[in-house]
DNA sequence: TGTGGGGGCTCAAGCGCTTTAGTTTCGGCG
DNA sequence: CGCCGAAACTAAAGCGCTTGAGCCCCCACA
């Protein structure tokens, strides 16, 4: 059997009526700091409650009107690309940071695309599972505020940018065309004309708006040698694409990789095909982890509080679930950590 | 408003039974397969129940009896250490896949330390939220074992010896000893006299078991010149380990690492030492990952499938909750990959 | 002294599902 | 032809909580 010998049984509202002898109903009124007792009968529940180790039944709440006390928090990525970088459970661990002091769970899943994660969705909503989700990884085409919107969930979306806004959904975001103007900035400064930008997954919300801030940036100081190209975030093809570019007749001085783990891919391929770093190229990681400060050398890198983006996430899906109106918060942009990967280019 | 214009009213079996002509007793018979209603009749319920979309409310089944359809999974870690190692996202992810199937959810949690986990559980059972949960990272004396048994919560146990077993609970484990053997053998057979082990956390039952079998090793060989070192897995704190033995008077030729990003912070505060790696000292990481691949020399590394292991867990506990006996299975050992890190010893 | 009006509580219904105890309708057998 | 029993289905209670309606009592006011 899987329950055991004493199976505890739960305190229900009911034995806290008994026992300071009054109504289930009173019993709920006092506990939910609502009128309708007085406040010594108030505290006399509260004190019988929490004698009794009393904690009222999620079940019975989502049951009678009030939500689940859960939100739902969905990865869409093929399992062998997780856990590559360390952002997800940053974000999750701040997440969890604010819920908890709501005494809110957090419902947790992993699925392979976004059309599983739409079924997820609507998975929840049906068995009334979660009151709100945070959406993670927003696409060029997402069919998932829609979705989210049509069923009437709150939800927040995180890393989407403020003008793919769908009504009713809030959206946490960090500014990454900012980010990548100001290290295209940093790069031209040291002298820095060819550049390579590789990007993570296409069709993602943010890696677009980087691709699209360094052409513009390109375009505007007349730079010809700089492109982007999309990988899958692996380390083999961050390797790969290095490797490629390199191997060019002009090949770029820069490089900006859009995770810790390609860039330090790529290095290693750059060295081998005998490139210094930082001497013949220079190399910048999106991501700053603890990776990026323990390879030599040490690797230059946007960093970001992971972690302060999922509290602040989880806050404003508070916020919405609390009957506040959708925002569009910006989380402050991504900080360049200079390391020992970036120098000036090398006279050509 | 929280929700928003077409609130997209959820259907309940009451729909279903008024479109299907019969009682509700009869659609909740049909649609969890169980006599008292006729194949027909099953047949057609089951249709309407489809074209509506429905979904049984888990708070509805939670109440009448029925288990949560959830399983919980805290993680006792201090914020910063987490996301180091690439190892809870895959096992989580593994876990998922098999709760998916069955329509499990997964609450998870992230808390400071063991006692935090203890109120957690207590907190999720009183509120009836999970049906079992999975522990991670036992502990040598370890209070939530007790608990758990204490409140008949079904648990499986992740990483746990045998020996520890506690009634009730079944543990899902690696045969750490085996491996660090294993280890210890290669190295001793390449002519490594004198191995420090940079381990992790004092205090959890398999940074307690690999300690304990390495002095066994060491023993049974007659090698003096072996020790291990319990650090907090930190990059700063493998290398500062590193270094201090690296300068003692007679350094070790060998070193393993309790995790993957100890040891490639350890190489690069070897190589600062002048210590060339492998020629003067060789590296064992005992978590494999992206990271072990990436940086030069490749480290060598014991793989396991942090993702198995997951599922593995997760079967567990489902058949705990279906009402089997506790049990303890033991997932394959970990499997050394040769990389550059390791060769023989340098002649003394 | 009568009366209106709260405050303080209780009653009972209802949330969506399961489950036990009926009730009806057959078909089969003596 | 009548009776029994099984199969098919319904009625209703119950899970733990919320909540609107109602009840009682006492105080203030006229």
């Amino acid at each position: 059997m899987a329950a055991k010998r004493s199976p505890a049984r739960r305190p229900t509202m009911k034995d806290i009526a008994r026992r300071a002898g009054v109504s289930e109903s009173a019993v709920s009124f006092a506990l939910n700091g609502r009128p309708g007792v007085s406040e010594v009968t108030r505290d006399r529940v509260r004190r019988v409650a929490e004698q009794l180790g009393w904690r009222p039944s999620t079940a019975a709440r989502a049951l009678s009107g009030e939500g689940a006390a859960t939100v739902g928090f969905v990865l869409a990525r093929p399992a062998d690309t997780l856990g590559v970088d360390s952002f997800f459970l940053q974000l999750v661990s701040g997440i969890q940071e604010v819920l908890a002091e709501r005494h809110l769970g957090l419902l947790f899943q992993v699925v392979e695309d976004v059309t599983d994660e739409c079924a997820v969705y609507r998975g929840w909503w049906a068995e009334h599972r979660v009151d709100g989700v945070l959406v993670a990884d927003p696409r060029t085409a997402d069919p998932r505020p829609g979705l989210l919107d049509e069923l009437g969930l709150p939800a927040v979306v995180i890393g989407g940018a403020p003008d793919e806004r769908h009504p009713g959904l809030s959206t946490v975001w960090a500014d990454d065309a900012g980010a990548m103007a100001s290290v295209v900035d940093g790069l031209y400064a040291l002298g820095h004309r060819r550049i390579v930008h590789i990007a993570g997954l296409p069709g993602l919300a943010h890696t677009e708006r980087r691709i699209r801030t360094l052409r513009a940036e390109a375009e505007r100081r007349g730079l010809t040698g700089v492109e982007s190209v999309t990988t899958d975030y692996s380390d083999t093809e961050g390797a790969a694409v290095t490797r490629r570019v390199l191997r060019s007749a002009a090949p770029p001085t820069a490089l900006i990789y859009d995770n810790d783990v390609m860039a330090v891919a790529g290095v290693a391929a750059a060295t081998e095909l005998g490139f210094s770093v930082p001497a013949d190229v220079s190399v910048v990681a999106w991501e700053d982890s603890a990776l990026c400060r323990i390879v030599t050398p040490g690797l230059s890198a946007l960093s970001r509080d992971s972690g302060e983006f999922g509290r602040t996430a989880a806050r404003e899906l508070l916020a919405l679930l609390d009957g506040g109106p959708a925002r569009t918060v910006r989380v402050p942009v991504p900080r360049l950590v200079e390391r020992e990967s970036t120098g000036a280019a090398r006279e050509r």
